[in-house]
DNA sequence: CCGGGCATGTAACGCGTTACATGATTCG
DNA sequence: CGAATCATGTAACGCGTTACATGCCCGG
């Protein structure tokens, strides 16, 4: 869908496919390297894609505008979650709060640095002006929502895991003199 | 690390770590069923885990723990982004304003029930306070932060669709009379 | 003329999901 | 006693990533 998407736009060599999906589309897909040419050759035997003639970039063929059109009308499937950061912090007891406090810092930096990734994108997109502007805002309108959130998280709960400890070992002990149990049995 | 997590919480046998991932971190982590006992499997082998007997649940041992505490320690791999709605919208001319009307739609109202899901949640782990809790309310306020960006996008985005399209295929033809250029040759 | 980017592949490997298979226990 | 849930696995299959391999072309 991704190969076929970026065809429709302008005819293009794989190569250039693969640098449009990482610079247009990076914030929210991605192909690995070795997939774009295996996916042009299974393309092209179904008739979706041509080449003019041999070292001539691809081109969407009418039926591969169809297929792209399917394609985008079915439904997303969703995908399991899978977020290291969430599990880390999840079981941040072990891990002690020193380094809980690392990950949110960190998790702060990147959200940041996307934010001023994606401001530089919303620079180029707005001065094009083209019909696929405002589809090209909306995803990036989400991510840059996605971030902010991500930014907001990490200093709320940064000052959450500073109010409630002062020492680095507050949270490990119990801070309820009068509570001996503690939750393992649930 | 998330089978080894779940264990540590306490002693339990393979379908209840299922079910605890599945309830617990089901909001940002999911293993595949076919996975627990494979996994569990090779665990007891390199005695991270072990079994009283036979039928037993299984505990972490000593060495387990000192895993866990590895595993969670080392950098969190980066997954390559893949979210199928964004790319759907996208390209979301190819499939026609109404169709990207539904999807936030959908959107919206997944980030809603998320929303709910979410508060529940809370109401069960704020009622706890044990070592672990303010931790979880960590991950847990990651994803209340998440879903209400991904709400108040939907909207955003929603009202954006409708304002700069009157009719159907507004967004379609070319809405600036002196202009013939479509920006498919960049 | 030589190094780096353009361009096109391939092959191995691993991971994870899906589906299938089976028995025990519990509850109505 | 039958159905549903608990509980433990296995096997096939596919997908995707990583790494490797190769040649062209252009600019310094």
């Amino acid at each position: 869908m991704a190969v076929l998407g970026a065809l429709s736009v302008a005819p293009m060599t794989g190569y250039a496919v693969r640098e449009a999906i990482r610079d247009v589309l990076g914030h929210f897909w991605s192909e690995s390297f070795g997939q774009i040419y295996p996916t042009l050759a299974a393309l092209e035997e179904r008739e979706l894609v041509r080449r003019a003639d041999r070292a001539a970039p691809y081109e969407l063929t009418a039926r591969g505008e169809v297929r792209l059109r399917e394609l985008l009308a079915e439904p997303a499937q969703r995908v399991p979650p899978r977020n290291g950061l969430m599990l880390r912090l999840f079981f941040g007891r072990q891990l002690g709060p020193d380094a809980c406090r690392q990950l949110l810092l960190d998790a702060k930096a990147e959200a940041e640095e996307q934010l001023a990734r994606l401001a530089a994108v919303r620079a180029v997109v707005a001065a094009e002006d083209g019909p696929d502007t405002p589809y090209a805002l909306i995803t990036l309108s989400a991510g840059e929502h996605t971030a902010r959130a991500a930014l907001a998280w990490a200093e709320e709960s940064l000052a959450a895991l500073l109010g409630s400890s002062e020492s680095d070992a507050a949270l490990s002990r119990a801070d309820r003199p009068g509570a001996a149990q503690s939750g393992e049995e649930s």
